[in-house]
DNA sequence: TTAGAAGTTGAATATTGATTCATGTTTCAC
DNA sequence: GTGAAACATGAATCAATATTCAACTTCTAA
């Protein structure tokens, strides 16, 4: 299984696998912009600078091309993540810079949520994958993070969506739609709440 | 400002309001079954039991109707929720009922998420304003629990986002798809989340 | 050098469903 | 009882674009 996944159409030689990168990351910006319906294919193999028939040379329709598409969002926004969270010496430090590096890569990529949220209708497993895939991950982390003793014990796999849905709503309100504030100012008032809670200390 | 805002076709008679009523009903079906593209103005009206044509006696266009049944699903959540949430004797427990209110209306609205969601692209405005509003709320809801020393400071602007965000995440994972957990269940654990936070005590 | 595999091209096809509109029906104030 | 306003109807229009395809070009292995 590779990036091309189930496709009959995987390009055989480097010139054809150029091409069928620069329409994925054409289609990046045509569906970015324009949605998936309203987005053409001749928008997407003119901003790839090719014709209108290469495109059916490596998708077999738009939907294939979008699928791929929200696959190669996922792999990247990911890794971007993964890498800038490598080595922290505790979860409350992972989480602090697992935010900061997501809304830094929303703010160079402004179409991925609605890309990834329209995936909802046009490919409804692509989406469960993507948000699957990072809760997966996410639990395995917190789950060594409970083991370490470093965090305490809950349900970790309710804990996982909880938190990526902090993450992907903070994202979106504070990256996506309006960027007045560092990353690492909203990094550290949500880190705050999920280290400390809401609730004051006098019960402890 | 009345629920038809904008729109000069706004019915005079019962009559009349009935028949938008049950447009926006089908609407509702009808989106959510098929999202705003595949949809069909005539799978709204064969839904709604009425002529095609008649459609167009209450709104300009697809998007209008959309549009309408967005800030109708909003009125209906926050309603729903408001009420099961009102006089809380803390925010812990408000956010605890909150949570279980809100998974109670999604396996109730299956389709929900994908209506609002497909708002990002056929109107962003209202989508905006369909968590906006939430966000407001909310916010307010922390402002006054932190005047009360019910909960500790913080930026009470990204936790209400935070907070929206695990809402929807969790209901989206625990409602919308899957249900075999309770909803009981499910806000206990977050609630315990957000309450304490994940750190173990030993700081303080 | 060359065959054929891989890649490229863009005009033509074919389907779909939102919106219009001319006509018919119901309601009700007077 | 009557006229007008409100409401209801569904066939016809019309624009948009995903996909196909037959011809052409480039590359590479032997």
């Amino acid at each position: 299984m590779n990036q091309y996944s189930t496709s009959k159409k995987a390009p055989k030689t480097s010139r054809g696998r150029q091409t069928r990168e620069k329409l994925v990351q054409a289609a990046e910006i045509e569906f970015g912009e324009r949605g998936f319906y309203e987005a053409a294919i001749s928008g997407i193999t003119q901003r790839a600078g090719v014709a209108l028939g290469t495109f059916y040379v490596y998708f077999d329709s738009k939907e294939e091309i979008f699928r791929a598409l929200v696959e190669y969002m996922g792999r990247l926004t990911r890794g971007w993540i993964a890498e800038r969270v490598a080595e922290s010496p505790n979860r409350l430090t992972a989480e602090r810079r697992g935010l900061e590096a997501f809304i830094d890569f929303v703010r160079g990529h402004r179409n991925l949520y609605r890309i990834v949220s329209e995936a909802q209708f046009v490919a409804e497993d692509a989406y469960r994958e993507y948000y699957g895939a990072f809760a997966a991950a996410y639990r395995d982390n917190l789950q060594q993070a409970g083991e370490r003793g470093d965090i305490r014990d809950g349900n970790y796999d309710i804990w996982s969506w909880a938190l990526i849905g902090m993450n992907v709503f903070v994202g979106m309100r504070y990256a996506a739609w309006e960027d007045s504030l560092s990353s690492a100012e909203i990094a550290a008032s949500i880190t705050d709440l999920i280290g400390s809670g809401m609730s004051r200390g006098e019960a402890s």
